[in-house]
DNA sequence: ACCTGAACACCGTTCAAGT
DNA sequence: ACCTGAACACCGTTCAAGT
């Protein structure tokens, strides 16, 4: 598994009072849980009674068992955002570092997917219920912006709103990440090929001859007709 | 509410026993909890008392609740399999079909958010637990193979293996679709525009000038020294 | 300030029994 | 063959009480 540090606590069975940080120790002990087994493993008794305290002192430090996610989650946003830039660093930036970044993203999933699932599809955002879960998401979100923008000053991203280009290439790598470990898109190293594949066609897109050839015609007018080649429609 | 034509039972309130297709009936009325509350507002004390009926008949014709979520998602997929081939023939297949497949695979996710979440995320596929959930699965994601196939013989797509391909595309309408039922990507108008967005861009991708012809790095290489090509590093 | 322990209102599931 | 109803082993949460 691929688990924090292993708290320091965690031993303090017998003496009727914590006396140490509870909040986080609860924090680590329901990420421990989930990791273990996913996010139904966690339950209040259970996280107490591993952490030698009774299963309502939660109660002095998290509203209610959602809020303790949470705090997990908002965990995990700060974890990945670490491993993004890590790899866009590391891998020097630019085109190798965008690369890197996409597939560190869909490793960070693969790694964790039961914390990821907690990261993701359980909270929605906008309803500000966990200011800071949003805040951590967005920063993590920011570093993939952050990138786009140097690539198009270096004249290696078209122009247009990075912010929009952000949401384009994040859905792309989630959307990867998601149905990794949906188990749909088979073992690791098919997961791995696919993800390098992602962030490469992302660059390049799908699109042959005329699509790209003639000065990037994108759209023409929806109402217009278009001219079709020939076409084998079955 | 967008929810399914109201199946004809679930009147059947005092009368013992059922005498319908009590197992249609219970999917019936767990997808109607589901679209109404979300997963979390099914349990099996309120699907039995809405159909007038014992809170453990389900169990003839389920074996736990987790198969009556299966039959749910299942039937999920076969609802979004039937949008797909309908807006990719209503558009005119090639190019307009393939976008407006990938928005219709995204309106359906957003129309259906709750059910959409049933259908990923809770079940991993390849564990072959529910064998007809698969087999709807694959036959959807089989519609935008298809469709790049036939993309490919009109030499608007490049070669390589559609499946692979299609996994790309898929993975990416995905990723929209959940983030934005996570309310991560703004109100409905922003989902909608970054969906025909996305559809474009998957096609053209964002990669620009140097990235289309030959190799232009940024900024210095972390490890291995890259040619390159007199560049505007900022 | 921090935690306990009993109590409450829920769950999914099992199983002997009914028709 | 199909369904019931009591029982069981769980839940998250509240709250008066303890130190």
């Amino acid at each position: 598994m691929d688990i924090r540090p292993a708290a320091a606590p965690r031993r303090k069975r017998r003496g009727r009072y914590h006396h140490g940080d509870l909040r986080q120790a609860l924090a680590d002990e329901a990420l421990r849980a989930i990791a273990a087994g996913g996010v139904e493993a966690v339950t209040l008794r259970g996280v107490g009674e591993a952490l030698g305290v009774s299963r309502t002192a939660l109660y002095r430090h998290f509203s209610d068992k959602e809020s303790l996610l949470a705090t997990v989650a908002t965990e995990g946003f700060r974890r990945l955002r670490a491993a993004l830039v890590e790899a866009w660093q590391t891998a020097g930036r630019g085109r190798a570092g965008f690369e890197a970044m996409g597939v560190a993203y869909v490793r960070f999933a693969t790694a964790n997917p039961a914390h990821y699932r907690v990261m993701f599809g359980r909270f929605v955002a906008g309803a500000s219920a966990f200011p800071e879960l949003e805040a951590e998401g967005a920063a993590a979100f920011q570093v993939l912006v952050d990138s786009l923008v140097e690539q198009q000053h270096d004249g290696i991203v078209i122009d247009g709103d990075p912010a929009r280009l952000g949401r384009f290439v994040w859905s792309a790598v989630h959307g990867v990440a998601m149905l990794a470990i949906d188990g749909r898109l088979g073992p690791a190293s098919a997961i791995e090929a696919l993800a390098a594949f992602t962030v490469r066609q992302l660059r390049f897109g799908i699109g042959r001859d005329a699509d790209t050839a003639p000065a990037r015609p994108h759209r023409r007018s929806a109402a217009a007709p278009r001219r079709r080649r020939a076409g084998k429609a079955s």
